[in-house]
DNA sequence: GCCAACGTTGGC
DNA sequence: GCCAACGTTGGC
């Protein structure tokens, strides 16, 4: 069991949308490193959502319901993507200002490579999360 | 295969 | 809106 973080605007596709949809395609990735990380991802595997930009703090857990498969909004054919489902709202967001203060998280991918839209995410990191989100 | 130019992401 | 960090592209 492996863990994950995906990054989405909320302007683009929101937590809310995401309950609203029951599942969706995680299309229009279009980066090298997130799209391999997307093939790493086992069915089972979770991933919390964080809302960049316009919010930036950890809002929920999502599962990974559809392994990697061909992005069809991909012209080139180079990217594919995973299916994910909600699993559980978070009781209270975690933050990016909580994150980086938290100094057992200093080396997290989040932190580490700012721009990676997917990224893992150690297990003792995931359960400090957790804690702090009081999931 | 190197590197400059350019584009994108995302925090501030 | 700015800018730093980083990825991609294309000329050589």
């Amino acid at each position: 069991m492996k863990y994950w973080l995906m990054k989405s605007e909320p302007n683009c596709y929101s937590w809310a949308d995401l309950i609203k949809d029951k599942k969706t395609g995680w299309d229009g990735v279009r980066n090298y490193q997130a799209r391999n990380n997307m093939k790493a991802m086992e069915l089972g595997d979770l991933a919390f959502l964080y809302h960049s930009i316009n919010g930036k703090e950890i809002v929920g857990i999502m599962k990974i319901s559809k392994l990697y498969h061909p992005d069809h909004t991909d012209a080139t054919g180079k990217f594919g993507m995973v299916e994910v489902k909600p699993l559980k709202a978070l009781k209270k967001f975690v933050n990016l200002a909580e994150i980086k203060a938290n100094p057992k998280l200093k080396e997290i991918a989040l932190i580490k490579q700012s721009r990676l839209s997917v990224c893992p995410i150690r297990k003792t990191e995931w359960d400090i999360i957790c804690k702090m989100a009081e999931a």
